[in-house]
Formats: structure tokens, sequence, C-alpha cells
DNA sequence: ACTTGGTAGACTGTCTACCAAGTGCCATCC
DNA sequence: GGATGGCACTTGGTAGACAGTCTACCAAGT
């Protein structure tokens, strides 16, 4: 079964260097558990017993509550008093709530982004589209993906706000689960829309920045309700065993 | 000491009503040391021992451990490995940052609120805006103080959204915690703010809604920092062990 | 056929005890 | 005075125990 690596993954930051600091393993456990929600391992409405986590992760029950208790904190897992803890079903409305605020924390991410750029930060941005655009060019969704990503986080790290950071980091990696089963569309006008914003931030638009976020998280969500509406039937209908749900495609925000 | 009281204190819910569900220790721990922090009974800086608190609540380690855990996810306290946690002690950047945040989120859930509001809910921000401008007339801070947190909390509520008003529930409660050591300032021009917020809600334009939001939220940040410039010194020097600092005034937001 | 009552098993919530490792502080030493 | 070493304290994690509660199931009664 899974197992825990302590290993420590730092991103590397300039400076002062940490010589190590052995991550605790309630952190370790988290990790690995949103890790194995996201890629479908445990799967939606699964009954989650801590002995059995426990198990799987090679460590004992406190670290695995801690990290269960965190999840449902943050939407997770939902815990129940006295039953434990079952992995979240999604509500149909609950991606579009999602996305709106998202459009909101990541709309003001890109005004306070535009009145901050630095010259550096709009080389990394312009570099960070160049890419992107040439991953979708040829056909490369994951790295496609990978750099919506990359491009997304850094415009929030540049609003200076770290509870915008906070608070979008968390939203964006719950659209990212929910989003899993979708297929993948709108890959070019996605990147044609980072360019316009990346453009009205180097510029130092902060309104234009800040409602071409919104215009892009919009598409985004309507995107989503087309290919909803348009395989309706398929994912409304109960979940069946034999769907085993891992690794779909992953939509280009 | 302060003893947690177990009692489980739900809002009434129309229709169907659970009986009783007891609430988990962790929960009352957590009410309780966020509580005390905000009260200023617990300082900021302090460091706060396990096994202490637990004494002081009647519970052992493992419910404090698991509140402080939360405490420190949502930034109410700062967790060192190996040494313990200490009371948060605010940056100064971060009451701008929380107010840039709260704009944001406040700003869509107004918007949102102008898209859905209902004859009833306008009726129920009118009453809140008169009660409250009265309470303000009448020198009734504390009052006013609760009055204001209600329209805004009924306003998120009416976007419909429960990310946002958890993020903003969120955001707000911090925001109230570090205005304690602020004078009551601005009260009326605040009601009056409240006012056409209502205002440009009932009408159902969203726009204005948003905007008004955004100003009200924005004077909020602006008398924040003319306070702090007026006292600055005052408030800028180290902490002295005299300064008790409970229950000071808060500022209408 | 439907409800009621009872029983059994499974898990959580909490407590206690214990140990290893890390941290801060203080006295001591050069 | 500044470095050093050691000590007390605190967390992080493990193990085991126990009560309360939740679910499911079965049997009897209506």
């Amino acid at each position: 079964m899974t197992t825990i690596s302590t290993g420590t993954s730092d991103p590397v930051s300039p400076g002062v260097r940490h010589v190590k600091r052995p991550t605790p393993l309630r952190e370790s456990v988290y990790e690995a558990l949103t890790e194995m929600i996201i890629d479908g391992t445990l799967e939606r409405g699964r009954h989650l017993v801590e002995v059995e986590l426990a198990g799987m992760l090679g460590v004992s029950r406190q670290p695995v509550r801690e990290a269960l208790q965190r999840l449902n904190n943050e939407g997770w897992v939902d815990l129940r008093p006295g039953f434990g803890a079952m992995v979240h079903v999604p509500a149909e409305d609950e991606v579009d709530q999602l996305l709106a605020a998202r459009a909101a924390l990541e709309s003001e991410s890109a005004r306070l982004a535009a009145r901050h750029a630095t010259k550096d930060d709009v080389a990394k941005l312009k570099e960070l589209c160049k890419v992107g655009t040439a991953y979708h060019e040829s056909g490369d969704i994951d790295g496609a993906v990978r750099t919506n990503g990359e491009l997304h986080s850094l415009i929030t790290q540049m609003s200076g706000n770290r509870f915008l950071v906070d608070f979008a980091a968390q939203v964006d990696r719950r659209v990212r689960w929910y989003y899993t089963p979708v297929a993948p569309v709108r890959g070019a006008a996605s990147w044609r829309e980072h360019n316009r914003l990346v453009k009205a931030i180097s510029e130092g638009d902060e309104d234009k920045a800040a409602q071409a976020m919104r215009e892009h998280t919009e598409h985004t969500r309507k995107a989503y309700h087309d290919l909803q509406a348009a395989n309706g039937s398929d994912e409304a209908a109960p979940e069946t065993e034999a769907t085993p749900r891992r690794r779909r495609r992953t939509i280009t925000s």
C-alpha cells in the first residue's frame, strides 16, 4: 500500500536556507490523502476509517486524525461525529460557487498584481505564456495544464496578499479536483486570454487586468456547463462500481 | 479557570429538528481558545503550552492539540515545532491585506446578493439598517457594532455562495480581532454607506452594490490608517506588561 | 407487509502513559 | 564578553484502553 515518504520537499527559497526541518507526519499524511482523493484512489463518498488509513500509510491513528480534521475544515471530506470521515461528494452547484469565489479572488489578485508588477515579474509571466501556448500547440495537455496552474499561481503571488494567495490556492485545488472528470477543451482561447491578461498587467492597467481575469474565469465556467449539459445523463447517472475514474483529463482553466 | 460548557448552541432551523448532537470536545476547545484570544485573555505573543491549556479547560492534551492545529491553520496562532504555539502577533501590513481580501469577498457577495435578493431579504436588510442607525445615534456602540456584523453577515449569506460565506466569516473574525485596540470612529458615515448599499441591493443593481461595498471597505481601511498614524508611536511601542488590553472599543466597519 | 425491539459489531472520541527528539535558556568556562 | 555544554521543558508520535454512538441486521409482534 501507499507508504509515506518522510522526505522534505520544500521549494528552494533564496537567501537563508533552513538546513532541514523534518516535515511533521500529519503534514505528509495530509498531502498523501489529498493526493489519493484527487487521483481517485479514494473514491467520492467512501468511508475513511482511521486505523485503515493508518495501516495503509504506516503511521498511528493520531497523525491520521489530525490530517482528517484538516481535510474536513477544507472541505475535502465530511466528518460525521461518531461515525467517521467520508470523502466529500460535491453537489452540482458547488463547482459554480467555487468558480464564482475564484473569480472574485483571482480578479482582485490580478488587479493588485498589475499594481505591483516588477519588470522581472512581467518577464516571467510572458515566458509562462509562451511556454504554455507552445505546450498547447504541440498537444501536450499535461504540460499546458501545469503551466496554466503556474501562471495563475504566480499572479496571485504577485498580489502580495497572503490571504488572497491562501484562499485562491485552496479554491484552485478544489476546482482542479472537480474538473478531473471533464474533457480538455477551449485550450487555444484560454491562452489567448492569458496573453491579454498579461498584457494588461504589464501595462499596469488594474481595471483591465481585473476585468480580463474575471472574463477568463467566466468563460471557464461556461465551458464547464456546456460540457456538463453535453454528456449530462452520462455523468448524472449514479456512479457504477465499474467506473474507476482515475486520472482523467483536465480542462485548461 | 475557564471551563468548557459542552452545551450545543445550534441556531434554530425550521422543519426537521435534530435533537441533540453533542459537540466534539475539540470544537468547544477551539471556540474557547479563539474567544480567549479575541478578548485578550491570551495576549498576543504569549506562549501556549498544551498541558497548561488542557488543565485550564479541564480536558486532556488530545483535544487541545487538535484545536491548536486548527487555530494554526487559520492563522490565530503560530505553531513552532518542538517549542509550542504562540498567539499570533499581526504584522502591520496584515490588516491591510485582510481588508483587501475582505473588499474582494464582500464586494462580490454584495453583487450576488443584489442578484438573488428576495423581498424578505431586503426587508431584513432595511430593518438592520434602521436598528443600526438607531444604536449609533443613541450612542450604543456595542449594539451598533453587533448590528453591523449582522448586516454584513446577512449580505454574504444572501450571496448563496458557501465559499464566500466561509472565507468572509474567517476574514471578518480576524479583522475584528485586530481592530479591537482601535477607537470607535466614523459611525455615522458607515451607516450612511450601509443605507446606500442596501438601496443598491434592493434595486437589484449588481454593479452599484459591489461598488458601494468596495468603497465602504476602502473607507474603513483609510480610517484604520488615520488612527494608526494618529497614535502611531503609542501603538508601535513594545507592549508593556501593564497594558491588559482587554475589551477595548471596536471600530464600526 | 410493516413496524418495533433487541443485539451485535465497528468506529470514533477521549484519556492515559510513555519515549524520542528538538528547542530555549542558563550557568559555566575560556 | 562570547562560545559551550548541559539541563529542563515541550512537542510529535506510539500504544492501549474504554465508553458512547452509529449502522446493520434479525426476530418477533401487529
